[in-house]
DNA sequence: GATGGGGCTTCCCACCATGGGAAGGTCAAG
DNA sequence: CTTGACCTTCCCATGGTGGGAAGCCCCATC
């Protein structure tokens, strides 16, 4: 299979099998005499578990874990068990924070009166109205970058 | 007060405070004659205003409308609320697609032995069997985007 | 008055995963 | 042989943040 082909069969863009080659993710593929990049089914279903994985939001460290351990023949299944537990654990930590969030918001945005008169709660909370309703995280970075990882 | 005081005070570093100046979420500061930017106490309000709209985890795009709103005295409260529940909404859905994933990658490692013996559902199902659990959004990329989009 | 240190300025670089696009080589079908 | 689709590498942009360099400025201390 060229890359091309390769990336339409297990969804991954050609973009990012260069990509996944280059940062060392997948193996450098063989080539043809004219520099074309190889590949067999065995590297279409190894990006196919790279981009599930990607689906189930697995940072790409632990992607990496995961894929040596998929390549290993001898791995203990308790090492993936436990890669796949602590993601787990990461995804609940992360829903509860932002249920937090969006309670938070729901009680201010529920104290809003909602008409054309001026005075919210919900700015005179963010203008830094220390009584908060429900604990919010009081890093300097938002959600997303420890989403992001 | 100069760029690190009010960023002391404000929360947001002295870096950020350029980069929203330079982005226009805040106003130019005026300058001295050396050149250094000079703020009162309502650009300190707007940014720990900021600051805390991002540990909200509003979108700067958001964040910016309520910059906007924040600033003008003829505001009606509806645009407030309007923008906040549009947040809680997405937070809401967000903290479901979570959830799916969090569950199934849970039923997986359940379904795992998590001994030294190599054979692992979780590594099985990443591999393309389709009898998926629980529900994953198909798109190709991660949550991590969306999330962040 | 000189000197030193810390704060300010601008500008560039890096991150991460991803896409866009240009310039140039290759392959297969007509 | 031409044409068009595909491949290659390389550079650039994103967004929010930090790091750091080069150079200017201000204040305190000698």
């Amino acid at each position: 299979m060229n890359i091309g082909e390769v990336a339409t069969a297990s969804g991954v863009s050609a973009k990012m099998v260069r990509y996944y080659e280059h940062v060392g993710l997948i193996a450098p593929a063989p080539r043809t005499e004219a520099g074309y990049r190889v590949y067999g089914q065995r590297e279409m279903h190894l990006l196919q578990f790279i981009r599930r994985a990607r689906d189930f939001g697995l940072p790409m460290e632990r992607i990496k874990q995961l894929v040596a351990l998929w390549g290993d023949d001898n791995r203990a299944s308790r090492d993936v068990k436990r890669l796949a537990l602590q993601h787990v654990a990461e995804l609940r930590s992360k829903v509860a924070e932002l249920n937090a969030m969006a309670n938070t918001l729901k009680e201010l945005a529920d104290q809003c009166h909602g008409d054309s008169r001026p005075d919210c709660p919900i700015l005179r909370d963010l203008s830094g109205n220390e009584h908060r309703v429900t604990q919010v995280p009081k890093t300097g970075r938002g959600f997303r970058d420890r989403l992001a990882g």
